[in-house]
Formats: structure tokens, sequence, C-alpha cells
DNA sequence: AATGAATGAGGGTTCATTCAT
DNA sequence: CATGAATGAACCCTCATTCAT
């Protein structure tokens, strides 16, 4: 662990080096060797901070979960109608996921050999989806929710949607308008768990 | 091109082993000594049939994709009902890309320098989701689906919803129950898209 | 484990070339590299044959130690009087040793992290001694050794004796006449157990 | 060379952490790094003192070999007794090389590209030779020995005893009691020599 | 067609040494 | 003097591919 200041700077450059070539070119481009020339330091200078590859690995995967625990515990109550919060949440989620999945989802599988990483990746996971586990709880209980639906299983199905829509768009690159995909995200997730209190649907099907 | 019966069941065995290490142990098991060990055969006979590491994996991807086209070929007119369809489209689904995912995942990060194969990846994709599209257009056309929704968003959206769930049962584990699974992916995919015509859901909510 | 004739050859020449370098230069020059070279084969062939350069060293350490082993076997019987024995029997020693030492010395050390090399050579450094204490129990037996010595000990002093005049000569280069070494070797080991039967020393010293 | 106190202290402490690292880990484990954390100094210190590793090194062994001349100084005088002065010589050279060796043997193959190292070595053994030699004849002198003994051989072999029984009791730690080695030892020197004047053993063998 | 030996560029890691603070 | 970051050559090993049999 860097002591000095200058020794800070250099471990964090390497980091998020480390991050931008994962993001960019993949695990297989993923080396001490580029993520040192990215850094803009020496070869060796590499495993000054770091024990091996897979250790920067872990330190990259580690921030950016950490940012996506941090990016979830933005207050959800910015607005009091129950719509307006789903479309919030599915705008954060789907901008969250757009950054992070590109280095989630490497780890997922290529990480063979560390089983703890691939936890960590399992662990945001299973965070979003106890968030939108209990929101649903919250929804079901006031009434304004489908009570039949198994909140768990509820929360991975749509959890799920916005996630791969994320892949999709961002990582796949298929053109979307992203202000149009939160919109039909959020009205399917609502539709979905035919949520009551949206303007203008009130009254249902009739 | 094998011209022999023999030839054509070594090529054949080469390319089951290479689909079975490829869905065990992914992208970085995946070499010619391993498959041709695994498919029982000497180490430079790989190079008999295979021009190289990428040849044997272009035609393993081929060959799901292959089978995904097939699956989703199977006669869609099991039921009149589109509550039914949806059932059944459903569980196809996900039992098809339970298989294809797998594989497909890892060549959509993995095979760096092979655009076609990403290509490919990217074409089965799209076939479902024009088959969700050309589906949901219909049923708009029918009067039995909200028709302010974008045919082509929602068919995404769903769709990925449907894939990414295959994923998290059967890459990741994740304990379900497929029946359940299947009822409440349709479900939800049905009220998302404000299907009418299922039988006891007839009324909406008033 | 090669099957083919060539394959043989090669690793033939690897454990040669393996042994040559080693008596050379040492452990510091013996790498897969300074061994291909030596051998004539590519860098690349050394790990078609060994796992790694331990692998290597092990190999060579036990043909060494193999040779040894059949030195020793060497029948005892090639004469009846006991002080013509010992002389052979030095000799023979001497010279196994000669080329075992060299070898056998580096792993003494050298071979960190590797505990079962190392029992290998203690294993051939305890048969010496175990055939010096039979060798001397008999004799004891036989009235013609000073019977207070304890036997182990007293081998084992003995064979050191041998075996460092052994590495004095050949390894450092001590300038010394084998022929004579040998007689001194046997005559000072023939005195040291006060051995009977020697032609023109029976009578001691009155 | 330091010319401060804490300076001297710092250097002192790196010299010795250093032979205690040689004794320990052998040549593999000694390494500036290592030697500074052993001797509680930052890592660029260890240069502060040391042109280089192999600087260090040379010094350790001066220091080891140092001890060497400085113990076989000690007055032989301490029995009229020529078997006496054997048991003693015995018991201090054992003890000496005990400590010795350890580093000597290290640097007698290791320490390639430093001749002047292993000079020292062969000094310090050549040492040990010449004494016993003296020793030797002047007991051939006083007709307390085999006259027709080679001085210079004798004194090799029978020290190389003495050296070698340390090894094997000390580095490779084969359990034997130090007084009843010391005490054939003696005995087998004295007999190899044919020492008259040994109590109880004037008479030979008649 | 099948075999398995041969190849060597490339990847991860270590470590003796230098240098800026 | 002391510190600890920086350096890069050297080392061990892997593996996709070629080639002689």
């Amino acid at each position: 662990m860097p002591t000095t200041t200058r020794g800070r700077r250099t471990r964090d450059a390497l980091i998020s080096a480390g991050r931008e070539i994962l993001e960019q070119c993949g695990l297989s481009g993923f080396s001490p060797e580029t993520v040192a020339q990215a850094a803009g330091v020496s070869y060796g200078t590499f495993y000054t901070y770091f024990e091996s590859k897979e250790d920067l690995l872990r330190t990259v995967v580690r921030a950016v979960a950490g940012e996506m625990f941090a990016a979830s515990l933005v207050s959800p109550a910015t607005a009091d109608d129950a719509y307006t919060r789903i479309v919030e949440a599915n705008r954060r989620y789907l901008r969250a996921w757009a950054e992070a999945s590109k280095v989630l989802r490497l780890v997922e599988q290529g990480a063979d050999s560390d089983e703890a990483m691939r936890e960590m990746v399992l662990e945001v996971r299973e965070l979003y989806v106890t968030r939108g586990e209990e929101g649903l709880r919250r929804l079901q209980g006031a009434g304004l929710a489908d009570p039949s639906l198994d909140p768990r299983l509820t929360a991975i199905a749509l959890g799920a949607m916005v996630e791969q829509v994320a892949h999709v768009m961002y990582s796949l690159k298929e053109p979307l308008d992203e202000n149009e995909v939160v919109d039909h995200l959020s009205r399917l997730w609502a539709a979905a768990i035919s949520l009551r209190g949206r303007p203008g649907h009130e009254g249902g099907d009739t």
C-alpha cells in the first residue's frame, strides 16, 4: 500500500487505466503490460502496487461494485408518485449498469479461478434484486400492485429486463434512444405489475 | 471437408467435444489440445479439419445458432389463445437459451478479432427480436395489446427479460423453479403489453 | 513420455545436456533455455518432455543417483583380502562420487522447495553409509577390526572422508594424484579401524 | 564506509541480517530486499552501505572466514598429550565448521562470477590443511606417527573427514551425539596415523 | 487420414539496481 | 542518511500452429 502521495497517484493511475482497458478491450487486452503503458508507468511498476494481474482485476471490480452500491443508495424519495419513482429508478439503473456491466459481465465468465470475484458480482446483482423486491412488496402492501405476483421472482425478471437492455444498448451498441428506452422500460414495468396510481391509467382497461 | 465416413465422424467428434468444453470450461479451457483430447483424437488431427482454433469456434457457434433457428421455427400455432402462445413461446425460448446462451455469451465478448462471429450472435438475437416484434404488431392490430407501445423496443425489452432470466437461472444457477418462472414471465409479459383475451383477466381492473 | 524413437532421442539429449550444464555451470546456469540450446532443440521443446525446470532436475538427479546405486552393486568379491577390498571400494567410491557429487551437492542445498530431491540425495548417502556399516560389522565379527568402534558412526566418518576428498579433488580441482589418493585413503581407513590381515602389517606396532 | 555511529550500526545490522538469512534460507533467499527487511531498514538503504548484493555477500564471507582464522589461532598448547590435543582440535574444528560451513559451502558453488570469493573459501580450507599437515609432520618427526604417510595428503583426507562430518551433522541434521562424534573422530584420526602415546594404546596390537 | 514432435512468440512475474524526495 | 517508488532485463512457462513420419 502506497504511503506517499506519488505512490497513491501511481496506484490510482493503474486502477483507472485498468478499468478503461477492461471496458474497451475486454479481458484479453487486459495485461500488466498494457495497463502499465496506459498508466504511463514502466512495466515493473505494476508489481509495486499489485501482486498480480488478478489482484488489479479484483481491485477494479471492487471499485465498480462500490460505485454500484453507492449509486443504489441515492435517495429514492424524489417523488411521491410511484410511477415517477419507477422512471427514476430505471434511469439510474440503466446508467449505472451502462458503466458497470462492461466490467461485471467480463468477470461473470472470464475470471476462472477466482470464485471471490464472481461472488462479488452476484452480490451486486442481489442488491438490486432485493431493492426491487422490497419496492414491489411495499406497492403490493399499499394495494398498488398485483398482489398475486411473487415479489422476488418479479424483481428478478424485471431487473433482468433492465440489465439486459442496458447491455444490448451500451455494450452491443444497438442504436436506441435512451429516453425512449427509459420510457418504455418504465411503462412495461408498471404495466407488468399492474401498477395503479399512474396518471391516466387509473381506470384500467374497461 | 471430409469425404470419408471416418473423416466425418472425426470432424463431428471434434465439434461436439468443442461445444462441451466451451459450455463447461469457457473460452479459457477451449484449446486445440483439450478439444482433441476430449474428442479422443491425436493432437495434430485437429488441424486436419480446422484451420485454426477460431475456425472450430465459428463452427460450434454456427451449430448452436442453427439449433436456435430450428427451435424458433417450431410451429407457433399450438393454440388459438394469445396468452397460451406466449406461455409456450416463453417456455421454448427459455430452454433454447439455456443451451445456447452458454456458448453465445462467451462469443459476445471473448471473440475479439472475429467480427463475423459477433455478428452471428447478433443475428440470432435479432431473429428473436423480430419474431417478438411481429407478434406484438399482430396483437396490436387485433386490438389485443397496448397500441401505444413501440413494437421493436418492447420486443427488445421483453426478449431481454427472458434471455437474462435464462442466464441467471441456468448459468448463474439461481435456484428457481422452471414452471414458476415460465408462469411469471408470461404473466409479466402479458400484463406489460396489456394483453386482452387472457381468460379471467378480460375485464381489467374496474 | 515419448512414444517414438525421435522423441526418446530428444528427451535423452535434454537429459544429458541438463546434466552437463549442471556439472559445468551449476544451478544458476541451469535454465530451460540453456538446456534446450545445449541439446540443440528449440525453446518450447523442453516443455514437450518436462513439466518444469524442476522436473528435469529431478530426472537428472534420479539418473545420477541410479548410477551411484548401480556402481555400488558391483560385486565386492573381487578379492579375499579385506584390505584389497577396501582399496577397490575406495577407488570405485571415489570415481562414482567424482561424477555424482557435482550434481548431488548442488541439489543438497540449491533445490529449495523440493524436499523430495533432497531426500533422494540423502538416500544415496545413506546407502553408502549402510554398506560401510555392514562391512565394518562383518570385519568386527571376524575379529579383524577394532570392536570398540561404533559401526555406524565410523562408517559415516570414513565415508565422509572419501566423499569430501572426492569433492576437493574433482570439484575444487586440488591437484592430487588419484592413485596416491586411493592408496592413502585406503591405508588411513584400514589403520583407522585397526584392520588386521593386511599383508605386511600383520604384527601391528610392536 | 559509515562515519557516524548510527551509520555503523545500520551497516552492522545489515551484515548480521545477511548472515542469518544466508544460514537459514540459503543463497536463494538472500536478496537486498529480504536482508533490508530483516535488518529493519528500508529498501534503498541497502545501497547506501553496499554497492551490490555481491558486495554484502563478500563482506559476510569475509567475516565468517575471519572468525575461522581467529578460531584457528586459539593456542593449541592446551595439553602435552598428543591425543588430547587431537581431541581438542577436532572439537574446535567441528564447532567452527558448524557455523562457517553453512555459509562457506554456499559460496563454494553458488557464487558464480566471483572468483575472489571462491578463493577466500579455499584459503580457509588451506589454512586448516596446513595446520594439520604441520601437526602431522611434527608427530612423525617425534616418532609418534606413521612416517610413511604423506603429510599433506593425510591432512587433506582427515580434515575432509571432520569437515564433512560437521556438514552431515549440522547442515543435514543427521542426529548424532556431538561428544560421541568427537570421540570417534579423534580415535579414528589417531588410529589412522598410528599415533603412539595414546594411553592404553601404547602397545599396538600384538 | 492420423500422429505427435517441434517451434517460438508472447504472457506473467521477479528482482537487482537507480533515483527523486 | 533514509526512504520507497521506478525501472526493465531476465526468467519460467503456455499454446496456437507447422511439419516430418
